[in-house]
DNA sequence: GCGACAG
DNA sequence: ATCTTGTCGC
């Protein structure tokens, strides 16, 4: 009766062959979504020109430009954690510019666990996009960065995928911290980066399988700790990784920067 | 067996 | 995620 006040690690940390009956319902819907995951460039639109564009294969096919990119952050009280703010952005790729701000307060009943971010995060962040688009809204984003992982996750279907497919929105993720997967691990990623040859600021990450997980990136002149990008649907990583730097003013990408910044600040005011 | 684990 | 001042640098 009173054994509830704590959490014990056995119901947080569960290894992987013992999942609660919950986290079991959870994995197989992952399996289950992941099967409508494309992992390669799958949208109508093309990034403007920039000098080195060394994909031109496709031609001219589309004369729709990316325009109107999207971020979506959530924040919490501190001194209620169960209480959010989830918020949509819509940015001008070009300008960098905010057209576009929506946030909702909400109550969470789902704790944070990791590998099942999305069970958390996703419903309040796919109810703002649904209401964009409900309303035929001419802002509404041509691509989406989601505030963590895609690929970069235990069962290759993280929260951005998680997005992507459930709103069938091109998505990229874009994670602060390395989610520890396939041996990937703070050390051998800066290990990756020293031993780079080329002066290059952006390094895929390869696992002890051998598999591609995504991308560390030190952005922004400033920062050595990286970020992390990984692809989330309907975009390949080139694709991520190009649309990340042109949107980095900062060490994270604007359209992330800004739903974080105006989350919490929402939700200062509400309180 | 123990530790590690996006936000 | 959240708690926090000054400080070093372009």
């Amino acid at each position: 009766m009173n054994d509830d006040k704590e959490a014990t690690s056995s119901e947080r940390n569960c290894s992987t062959e013992f999942q609660s009956p919950q986290q079991m319902d959870w994995i197989r819907i992952q399996d289950s979504l992941k099967r409508q995951l494309i992992t390669e460039d799958d949208f109508k639109w093309r990034l403007p020109s920039t000098m080195m564009n060394e994909r031109e294969k496709e031609g001219s096919n589309c004369e729709i430009l990316l325009k109107y990119v999207g971020g979506v952050d959530l924040s919490f009280s501190k001194e209620d954690s169960s209480i959010a703010c989830g918020t949509l952005v819509v940015l001008d790729f070009q300008t960098l510019k905010v057209v576009y701000e929506d946030s909702s307060i909400v109550r969470l009943h789902i704790p944070y666990l990791p590998g099942f971010l999305a069970f958390r995060e996703a419903p309040v962040l796919l109810e703002l996009l649904d209401k964009m688009k409900k309303n035929a809204h001419p802002f509404y984003p041509q691509l989406l960065m989601v505030d963590g992982n895609g690929l970069l996750h235990p069962r290759g279907f993280g929260l951005a995928c998680h997005i992507g497919v459930l709103a069938d929105l091109p998505t990229v993720g874009v994670g602060k911290n390395l989610h520890h997967v396939d041996g990937l691990t703070e050390s051998r990623v800066r290990e990756i980066l020293r031993a780079a040859d080329s002066p290059e600021n952006v390094l895929p990450l390869i696992g002890d399988s051998g598999c591609t997980w995504g991308a560390a990136m030190q952005s922004s002149h400033g920062s050595l700790k990286p970020i992390f990008i990984s692809v989330g649907h309907r975009v390949s990583l080139a694709t991520a990784i190009e649309t990340v730097k042109m949107t980095c003013r900062f060490r994270v990408p604007e359209p992330i920067r800004q739903a974080d910044i105006r989350s919490r600040e929402r939700l200062r005011n509400h309180q």
